[in-house]
DNA sequence: GATAAATGTTTCGTGTGCGAACTAATTCGC
DNA sequence: GCGAATTAGTTCGCACACGAAACATTTATC
């Protein structure tokens, strides 16, 4: 139980307390992000190697069983890294014996990456899902009112996030 | 957007309704957060390499600025990484002398980190705060009341986890 | 006070993760 | 058509990031 570090008394409201207390509220959201985020992370690396693989090489699996085939670009986009990472994730994968890559007969320049038969089973014996983690908390920490609420804050936030740095990035170009 | 494998039997279809609502709303927010937090990331990877630093570089500069010197392992816990990852990260900005080690003399196992003047100097010229990144979000995309709910929510959500995860999580045994 | 357990740091091996430069294949501009 | 720009993927160099093992120094235990 963190004690809520009481946001500060009223008579104090005077002139630098409200950005005080804005910039405290901040600070604290944004820990709440990243720790929520370190801490997936951390437990579907747990998840992982339990059969042997590691976090991304695990969203891999699941992603081809689920999607089937993916170009490597498509791939990337899905597990949201550069080319060049997934390359290497890939070269992995295909040295253990999980997928294979397959050159395209439309468009040679593109590879399809698929699961081996090997990567198949293992794929079916997960019972893994990406968001699975946090379902436990959303569901036990907050009522379906406080979740939907949630939702309608936290996009707000992505949305003007997004509005802002598009334009100057590089991948956001593409629209998606 | 997740399409849904749909392996459910008719009787059951009238209870799995709101679950699949309920997943679809966990998913959003858990994408919200994934977005957000990459995106911070990215954006002080931005702001680092302005003068030359890297992302974490830059943290342990504004840290070492604000609190003064520190143990390896007590930076280590300040930006959220292990040890042997802050043995790299110092290795490489002693090179660059922005920073240098001094063994304890009280328990000579530890070894204290402390700016260099070229670091303390580079310190000075930086107006970055880690959240900094956020506050414009915050501020512009949400009302204070919804800034308030938000922290309340976040809180409940990291609260939860933390509790799940305590007494099997090494790290967070100190208490914080 | 010698041995054992605990603590702080480093070393090592492996796996991301990214951007820049490169190659091969495709499409665009004219 | 044909050269120029684009696109898909790889390679390279660097910087995290982590866990396990090694190492040094305390501290605990007897």
């Amino acid at each position: 139980m963190t004690h809520l570090k009481t946001l500060e008394t009223p008579e104090l409201i005077l002139v630098k307390r409200i950005p005080d207390a804005f910039k405290a509220q901040v600070d604290r959201i944004a820990e709440a992000i990243i720790y929520l985020y370190t801490e997936s992370r951390r437990l579907t690396k747990d998840q992982a190697a339990k059969v042997g693989l590691t976090g991304p090489q695990l969203s891999v699996v699941k992603i081809l069983e689920e999607i089937g085939d993916l170009s490597l670009s498509d791939l990337s986009e899905r597990i949201r890294a550069q080319n060049s990472t997934v390359t290497g994730i890939v070269d992995r994968m295909e040295r253990e014996g999980l997928v294979d890559r397959k050159r395209s007969a439309d468009d040679r320049r593109v590879v399809h990456i698929r699961l081996t038969d090997k990567g198949a089973k293992l794929a079916r014996s997960l019972s893994f899902e990406p968001f699975e983690i946090f379902r436990g908390a959303f569901e036990n920490a907050l009522s379906p009112q406080e979740l939907l609420q949630l939702l309608t804050l936290m996009d707000k936030l992505a949305t003007y996030v997004r509005s802002e740095t598009d334009g100057r990035d590089v991948r956001a170009a593409s629209g998606k």
